[in-house]
DNA sequence: ATACGGGGCACGTCTAGACGTCTGCATGAC
DNA sequence: GTCATGCAGACGTCTAGACGTGCCCCGTAT
């Protein structure tokens, strides 16, 4: 029941009561809590009131509602994944490297004329198709990473046919003899598109890193460019020099 | 007036209203807008619907409420500065040769026992002290950043002394003979704490980056460890190989 | 077995009204 | 001139009640 009498607004009670029934265990990853209006009979304050209470800790991350069926604990927080953003390192071997279980799923593949920035980020004439890719990265089954891949369509040569076996990026270069390497990585924080906190599984006022990276082949020719969004969460990119 | 017909909810009317009237420049950066009242009252819609609809527009930014005074237009998101992260570069430096004008203010400024994470980082014994430093930098003027810098005693003999002209932390490392060179970082995207987030003049909202940088001498001995937080609506590090 | 409805229950939106608390300002008292 | 007081107006919290809309399940008809 909520205090009275302390000048503690009583949302802020409620917010506290779910918090610690959750820390206690009482409430559990998943579960769903009791409706609004079980609350607010149960705590004898509003519908409103309770709403404005779960309604910040939905803003929090610490639940989510799905409308006509409840509102449910959010998962805990996840262990944060050290990931190395070197000249050499690409995805799968990163994760392989840190004894986690990497995975990958093609979810757009096409053909199209580069984009303003891509064209400016690789140099490419103004009328050049590149390949785009979207890219969904797993670590142990968990969405880690969605990316946006684009490469010249001339240094490809049936690239789309080749993408049906995927398993990882680098093994197709290798295929085509190159070997990339990062050249540059601009590195941002700020909320994901709908699209990638759907993709990613994240509310979307949940924070991640977007980078913007190129590559160059071994003969120091731009071969790729691409945009990453991680995980706020899970990520945390390690530089060294 | 809200269209009573069209199915879209009066609130998100509202923000529509309020964002249109912002980009039209009817409303302006700072300027107070009408009170809940007034609008409940223009409109034709509930207060409640009205603070719903500056709520939401609140969470994202665009709207700031100060109690007891009214509701704002919040600043217009800045240009966006890539900062370099490399080995040599230290803040200013960097912002000079940006071509802004860089600012410190050193908040803090203490000898204390190093706490369990910059002992590991630094490689001290369990008893060692450290100078605590936390440092706000500004670029043209505004908040752009702000660390928590941790140097080991030993290296810095009447380090406070000398930090009361303090101009740029490279200035005074430089009576000591060091000189310093960034030797790994690890970037995460989160939201800052309630200190960082007044420091910065930012909402508790609004995502930020944070690095951990540990920096040595020309020596290889580990001189500093530094946690920063940079805005992420300024802030795009950049590195490059 | 499958398809189609109808409830019931969840969250979503909206209204009307009340009272609290904080801020800034004006008005007086000293 | 300065300080205190008090008031108006702003946002903050809370209640009571209504109706909308999406989801799920179950019973019935095909």
């Amino acid at each position: 029941m909520v205090d009275r009498e302390n000048g503690i607004p009583y949302y802020r009670q409620l917010m506290d009561i779910v918090q610690q029934q959750i820390t206690a265990g009482f409430l559990r990853e998943g579960q769903q809590i009791p409706s609004e209006s079980e609350m607010s009979e149960a705590y004898q304050v509003n519908r409103h009131t309770v709403r404005q209470a779960i309604g910040e800790l939905c803003r929090l991350g610490v639940l989510y509602k799905v409308r006509g069926r409840g509102t449910f604990v959010a998962k805990a927080p996840l262990d944060c994944i050290e990931y190395q953003l070197s000249p050499k390192n690409r995805f799968t071997d990163n994760i392989v490297n840190s004894g986690r279980i990497p995975g990958n799923k093609i979810m757009r593949a096409a053909e199209i004329a580069a984009p303003n920035d891509v064209q400016t980020a690789l140099g490419l004439d103004a009328d050049e198709q590149v390949y785009y890719l979207q890219v969904l990265r797993f670590v142990n089954e968990r969405p880690f990473l969605v990316s946006q891949i684009f490469l010249p369509v001339k240094y490809f040569p049936d690239f789309l046919k080749n993408i049906g076996n995927f398993r990882s990026l680098s093994q197709i270069f290798e295929q085509y003899g190159i070997n990339l390497k990062r050249v540059k990585s601009l590195v941002r924080a700020t909320f994901p598109s709908q699209e990638e906190a759907l993709l990613l599984g994240i509310p979307s006022n949940m924070p991640v890193l977007k980078a913007e990276n190129l590559l160059k082949s071994q003969d120091d020719i731009l071969i790729e460019y691409n945009l990453s969004c991680y995980r706020g969460d899970l990520a945390k990119l390690s530089i060294a020099w």
